[in-house]
DNA sequence: TTAGGGTTAG
C-alpha cells in the first residue's frame, strides 16, 4: 500500500470515529459533550469533511440547537444530500415546517437530488404545517424519481395525507403500497382522530399491532372526549401483554385529567412508579397537569418537587394550575423562581401567568407581566397573548381599553377574541358593545351557539325579556344548536356523566329526592332561584325544575348520596357553570358541610360553608 | 444522516 492510500485510510479511520462519538451525542440529547467533540474536531481539522459535518450539523439540530446546526452548515465548503437532510429534519423536529420547506427548495436549487430520507423529511415538514397542496407536489416529484415504493416514504405520504385530513388519498397510497408494516397501519389510526369509529375499523383489520398503535386508539378516545373508554382500552392492553410506554402513561393521565378523576389517576401514578417511568420529564409533568386538573394542587406540587429534572413545560403547567386555582400572586411569585433557575420562559408560559393574573383579578400585575414579555424575553404578542388580556381588562371592567386593544392588534383578531370582549360585557352588563361585538363574531361563525347564549343572558340579566326571547327565536330558526352540558364525577373510584336533563342513570329517583330534599332547607336559608335568566316567573314545582336540570346539581347530588361524609366533591363541567348553580352550590356546600370543586371550562370554583373561592362570579 | 404515538394555553 502506497503512503498517500494509507494516510488517506487512516484519515477515513479517524473521521468514522468522530462520526461515532458525534453519533452518540445526538441519540442522548447531549450537547455539551457534543460541543466538546465539535471543540477537538476544530482543533484536528476536521470540521470541513463532509461527513463529520453532517454529522455535526445532525447532532446540533437533533440536540434542539438550530442555531449551531446553521453555524456549522455555513462554514461547510462542501455540503451533500445528507448535510441537507439533516437541517430539513432539524428544523421539522424544532417545529420550523416552513423553513425546513425553504431549505428544500434551496437545496434543489443548488442541484443537489433529495433521496428517501429528504422525502421523508419533507413530508414531515408538510404534515407538520398541514400543508396538502405543498404534500401533493412533493408526492409527485417522489413518483418521479421511483420512491414511491419505498415503504419509508410511503408511511410519510400515509402520515402526510392522514395529518392533512385526507384520508381519501391516504387511502389510496396505502393501497398502492407494495408492502406494510405496522407504522403504516397505525398512521391510518392517527389520521382517524376525532372519527373514533373509523379508527377502530382500521384497528380491527390490522395483522400487527405494537405498543405505538394501542397508544393511538388511547389518544383517539381522549381526544373525543371519551376518557372512560379511553382507560378501558388501557386496561384491555395490558389484558393483551401489551407493555405500556412513557406516552401510554401521559395519554392515560390526559383522560384522567379529562374527567377529574383523581382516585383512577393515583393508581395510574403508582402503576407509573412501579414501571420506573416517574423520573421522565413527559410523564412528571403530565402528572403535575393531571393533580392539577384533579383539583389536589397539594398532589401537583409534591410531584412537582420530586422531579429529577424540570423543564419550561414542567413549570408552564404548574403555573397554568396556579392559574386555574385562582392562585395568582403564588403563579407570579413561581415564575420569578423559574427565572432564577435558568429556565427560559416560553410563550405558552405568558398564556400561563396572564390567565392566573386575569382569574386573580391582578389587572396591574398582569399588564406589567405582558410589557415584560415583549420587551425582557424578546417574545412577541399572539393572538392568545391578545384574548388574555383582553380578557383581563374585560373582567376588570374596562372594556373600552380592552376593546381598543383589539383593535389595534397588528393581526386580524379571531373569534377567539371577541368571544373574550363579549364575555366581559356579560359580567358588566354592557348591552351596546355586546351587540356590536356578536354581530361581528356571528358574520365570522354564524354557527356559534355560545354567541347566541351570551347575548340572551345579557338581554336576560337586563330584564329584557322580549329580546331575550327574539335571540332564542333566532337562533332556532337559523339551526344553531347549544352545545349540550356534561358533568362528570368520581365516586369510589368510577367516573359517573351527567348530562342535562338526565332520565338515564339508574339512581335518578334516589337523586331526585335528594335535591328535592335540598330545595327545602335551601329555600329556608334564602335560597332563591336566579330569575336573571329565566323569562317567565317561578312557581314552586318550577323551583326544584331548576334545582334539577342542569348536570352539575345532578352530579352533585349523586356524590352526596354515594360519598363518605366530609369528603370533598370533585366535578367537571364541559361549559361554563351557570349562575343559578353557582349560587345554589354555595347553599349546599354549606348545607350538606362539603366542600365542593367544580372545575368548569377554565378554571375552578371552589366552594365551602356557603361560600366560593371566587372574588365574583365570572 | 432515515419513519409512527405523548406534556403546558387558547
Amino acid at each position: 500500500m502506497s503512503s498517500s492510500q494509507d494516510k488517506h485510510l487512516s484519515i477515513m479511520r479517524v473521521s468514522h470515529q468522530y462520526h461515532l462519538m458525534i453519533k452518540a451525542c445526538a441519540g442522548l440529547g447531549a450537547l455539551e459533550d457534543g460541543r466538546l467533540v465539535h471543540k477537538q474536531l476544530i482543533q484536528s481539522g476536521f470540521e470541513s469533511d463532509v461527513f463529520v459535518g453532517s454529522s455535526l450539523v445532525d447532532m446540533y439540530a437533533k440536540c434542539g440547537s438550530i442555531k449551531d446546526a446553521w453555524r456549522v452548515f455555513n462554514k461547510m465548503s462542501s455540503r451533500n444530500v445528507v448535510t441537507w437532510t439533516a437541517m430539513i429534519l432539524g428544523h421539522v423536529k424544532c417545529g420550523q415546517g416552513q423553513k425546513a420547506l425553504e431549505l428544500y427548495e434551496q437545496m434543489q436549487q443548488e442541484g443537489v437530488q433529495p433521496d428517501s430520507v429528504t422525502f421523508v423529511g419533507v413530508l414531515n415538514a408538510c404534515a407538520s404545517l398541514a400543508a396538502l397542496k405543498e404534500g401533493r407536489c412533493v408526492h409527485q416529484q417522489i413518483v418521479e424519481c421511483g420512491w414511491d415504493a419505498d415503504v419509508f416514504v410511503g408511511n410519510s405520504l400515509v402520515d402526510m395525507y392522514a395529518k392533512c385530513g385526507s384520508m381519501e388519498d391516504a387511502w389510496r397510497v396505502f393501497n398502492k403500497m407494495p408492502s406494510r408494516d405496522v407504522v403504516t397501519w397505525t398512521a391510518m389510526i392517527l389520521g382517524y382522530c376525532g372519527n373514533i369509529e373509523d379508527a377502530w375499523r382500521v384497528f380491527n383489520k390490522m395483522p400487527l399491532r405494537n405498543v405505538v398503535t394501542w397508544n393511538a386508539m388511547v389518544l383517539g378516545h381522549v381526544k373525543c372526549g371519551q376518557g372512560q373508554e379511553a382507560l378501558k382500552l388501557f386496561q384491555q392492553m395490558q389484558q393483551e401483554g401489551v407493555q405500556p410506554n412513557s406516552v401510554t402513561f401521559v395519554v392515560v393521565l390526559n383522560a384522567c385529567a379529562s374527567m377529574i378523576a383523581l382516585e383512577e389517576g393515583r393508581c395510574v401514578h403508582q402503576h407509573i412508579i412501579r414501571c420506573g417511568w416517574d423520573s421522565d420529564v413527559f410523564v412528571g409533568s403530565s402528572l403535575v397537569d393531571m393533580y392539577a386538573k384533579c383539583g389536589s394542587m397539594e398532589d401537583a406540587w409534591s410531584v412537582f418537587n420530586k422531579m429529577p429534572s424540570r423543564d419550561v413545560v414542567t413549570w408552564t403547567t404548574i403555573l397554568g394550575g396556579c392559574a386555574m386555582h385562582g392562585h395568582g400572586k403564588e403563579a407570579l411569585k413561581h415564575f420569578e423562581r423559574m427565572c432564577e433557575e435558568g429556565v427560559q420562559p416560553d410563550d405558552v408560559t405568558f398564556i400561563c401567568l396572564l390567565s392566573a393574573c386575569s382569574h386573580a383579578g391582578l389587572v396591574g400585575e398582569g399588564m406589567h407581566c405582558y410589557a415584560s414579555m415583549v420587551k425582557d424575553y424578546m417574545i412577541s404578542a399572539k393572538l392568545e397573548h391578545y384574548t388574555c388580556m383582553v380578557d383581563l381588562l374585560g373582567r376588570a371592567g374596562h372594556l373600552q381599553e380592552a376593546e381598543n386593544m383589539v383593535m389595534a392588534m397588528p393581526c386580524k383578531p379571531h373569534v377567539a377574541v371577541w368571544m373574550a370582549l363579549l364575555s366581559a360585557c356579560r359580567i358588566h352588563g354592557h348591552v351596546e358593545m355586546a351587540e356590536r361585538i356578536a354581530k361581528q363574531i356571528l358574520e365570522m361563525e354564524p354557527d356559534n351557539a355560545a354567541v347566541y347564549v351570551l347575548l340572551s343572558d345579557i338581554y336576560a340579566a337586563g330584564g329584557n325579556k322580549h329580546l331575550c326571547q327574539t335571540i332564542e327565536q333566532q337562533r332556532k330558526e337559523k339551526g344553531v344548536k347549544k352545545q349540550p352540558g356534561h358533568t362528570w364525577i368520581e365516586v369510589n373510584n368510577e367516573v359517573h356523566t351527567f348530562v342535562v336533563d338526565d332520565q338515564d342513570h339508574p339512581q335518578m329517583p334516589e337523586i331526585h329526592a335528594e335535591l328535592q330534599r335540598l330545595s327545602g332547607h335551601m329555600h329556608d336559608a334564602g335560597y332563591r332561584p336566579c330569575k336573571k335568566f329565566i323569562v317567565h316567573d317561578v312557581d314552586e314545582e318550577e323551583k326544584v325544575f331548576h334545582l334539577c336540570h342542569h348536570s352539575e346539581k345532578l352530579a352533585i347530588a349523586f356524590g352526596l348520596i354515594n360519598s363518605a361524609p366530609g369528603t370533598t366533591l370533585r366535578i367537571r363541567k364541559n361549559l361554563r357553570v351557570c349562575e343559578d348553580c353557582h349560587t345554589s352550590t354555595k347553599f349546599i356546600s354549606k348545607i350538606a358541610g362539603r366542600t365542593i370543586m367544580v372545575r368548569d371550562a377554565n378554571r375552578f370554583h371552589h366552594f365551602e360553608d356557603g361560600m366560593c373561592s371566587c372574588r365574583d362570579y365570572w
